[in-house]
RNA sequence: GGGGGUGUAGCUCAGUGGUAGAGCACCUGCCUUUUAAGCAGGGUGUCGAUGGUUCGAUCCCAUCCACCCUCACCA
């Protein structure tokens, strides 16, 4: 490795010898390379100059001529380089030109025998000198931790991957779109907060020096946006990065991004049509087409979706209707279904259904579900149905097995929400640290009078890794967490500052 | 946290209780329409880390580290 650098630093000191900087300021292109491609036939007939950057990838030498690939942005292109043609200064400037370093290149287009487009160089610029060597060039970059920690790597060497994130982002201004269309207001609330609430949820801990106390990391925006409710504003949702401090797997960074939005006047029904239109226009965008593909599955987002109540799916896939049940009944009930259960979650009837719901129900929901009114001992924040005893109106959307959003109507009752906090507070003092501390001013807040309002929290790494058929979040995020490297790793920069020692040595 | 797997050259991977291998990349030479270009020559390595067993360990054992899968947890 270190020679391999090595060999590189050194062309980059001849270079600097003779006087050409490798790493220059600018460069001028008239063309990106797919523009070349679409317009190839005119621009070469009409032997138009043209000019074109990108990244050395391949390199085929040919005696006094070179033929090499060359990417950019969006496309690749073959570049053919002859000694008669740019003379031996930018020949021996090209011979020593590695894969992976950047240049620009100035020529006109032709079609070689072997029926390749390609661009025929008069004039070659070094643009980028690489010191460090690219993978393979066909087997490529697998290593799947590589990939993540070097995910600049990862994209140099497998273009497709940066599709998935185009299409993030655009999957995201789909939704903005939507949103503004629907006069939804984008706002900012705070990232870093003195005390942090709206979901159940370990926070990250930090600590503001001037002021001297603690702050945290958000875990959800939702009690911000509810507060602009209460100013006045009708529709608002935010893009939030939130923060836990908790477990990490296929499904689970402790950094992600949900969309929450907020909707006066409004109840979780109304909610559930605007999400259901936010879906099918959002998929429409990106596919085209209501059906896309999921794994082994085909996820038809063509409206409406089924609704089913959490009770109704239980008694449909169980035959047992829960309805009225006293806690103990439940028990029992459960008990007869023979079903493998933990028997230290089921501590009240709530619990009992949810927990049976998620052995026979969850996993069965491939297409666009909505499950709604949820026990009220497991949605603390949602508003008690209006005729349905132990329910509230609450739904969740669940795509290829996976819950895909939460909605209610919300509850607006300060003396209800405070008594929820008192006992989230018991709960924290008894060493729960996922329950939520009293957060006084949002009490106050609700106190001067929220409106009936339905809202709706999704999050945007799952809804991609659906869009993109991608089964990690990891594949979605550029840069996911992963653990700092300790022993066994020789940093690249370790090796730089090698070589620089022995040049600093070699100049005395 | 439990269980399973992986870790060897820049990359993709073989392999062995006795001085470490292939392809590509890289270096030297030849080749002016090639294309995974070709031909001739060259191994560039902390075998994830630390201990132990052994005359001798990359290999066997222990501990640790990183990553993946899975279960548990998860408003």
């Amino acid at each position: 490795m270190t020679e391999l650098v090595r060999i590189r630093r050194n062309k980059v000191r001849e270079l600097q010898k003779s006087g050409i900087n490798p790493y220059p300021y600018r460069f001028v292109r008239t063309h990106h390379i797919d523009e070349l491609l679409r317009d190839f036939d005119a621009i070469a007939e009409s032997e138009t100059v043209v000019r074109l950057a990108g990244r050395v990838m391949l390199k085929r030498k040919m005696g006094k001529s070179f033929f090499a690939d060359v990417r950019d942005n969006l496309e690749r292109i073959q570049i053919y380089l002859k000694l008669d043609l740019v003379g031996q200064e930018a020949f021996d400037l090209f011979n020593g030109v590695d894969l992976g370093d950047i240049v620009g290149c100035e020529g006109t287009l032709f079609v070689t025998r072997m029926g390749e487009r390609t661009l025929k160089v008069t004039s070659l610029t070094l643009l980028t000198k690489a010191l460090h060597p690219l993978p393979d060039k066909h087997a490529g970059l697998t290593d799947i931790e590589m990939r993540y920690r070097r995910r600049y790597a990862d994209l140099i060497v497998n273009p497709e991957i940066r599709e998935t994130f185009v299409k993030r982002t655009r999957i995201i201004q789909a939704i903005r779109d939507f949103l503004n269309k629907e006069e939804f207001l984008e706002v900012e609330t705070p990232i870093l907060q003195s005390l942090y609430g709206g979901a159940a949820a370990r926070p990250f801990k930090t600590h503001h020096n001037t002021l001297d106390i603690s702050m945290y990391l958000r875990i959800a925006d939702e009690l911000y946006l509810k507060r602009l409710i209460v100013g006045g504003y009708d529709k608002v949702w935010e893009l939030c990065k939130d923060f836990r401090n908790e477990g990490m797997d296929r499904l689970h960074n402790p950094e992600f991004t949900m969309i929450e939005l907020y909707w006066a006047f409004a109840d979780y029904r109304d909610i559930a049509s605007l999400f259901e239109k936010l879906l099918r226009e959002v998929v429409h965008h990106i596919h085209g087409t209501y059906k896309i593909p999921y794994g082994d599955h085909e996820i038809d987002f063509e409206p409406p979706f089924r609704w089913i109540t959490m009770l109704e799916s239980v008694q449909e896939k169980t035959g047992v209707d829960f309805t009225g049940m006293s806690f103990k009944q439940a028990l029992e009930a459960a008990d007869g279904l023979k079903l493998d259960l933990d028997q230290d979650r089921m501590i009240n009837w709530g619990k009992v259904v949810e927990t049976i719901w998620e052995a026979t129900v969850e996993p069965t929901l491939i297409q666009p579900t909505f499950i709604a009114d949820f026990p009220v001992e497991i949605s603390p924040l949602a508003k008690k149905h209006r005729d349905k005893d132990n329910l509230t109106e609450r739904f969740e959307l669940f795509i290829a097995g996976q819950e895909m959003g939460n909605a209610f109507s919300e509850l607006n009752d300060p003396m209800d929400q405070l008594e929820r906090f008192l006992q989230q507070g018991k709960a924290l003092e008894a060493g729960d640290e996922e329950a939520q501390p009293l957060d006084d001013d949002f009490i106050t807040a609700l106190a001067y009078g929220m409106p009936p309002t339905g809202g709706l929290g999704f999050g945007i790494d799952r809804l991609v890794m659906l869009l993109t058929n991608q089964h990690s979040i990891r594949d979605v995020l550029f840069f996911p967490q992963m653990k700092d490297l300790k022993e066994g790793s020789v940093p690249v920069s370790k090796i730089l500052a090698q070589i620089a020692a022995d040049e600093a040595d070699g100049d005395k």
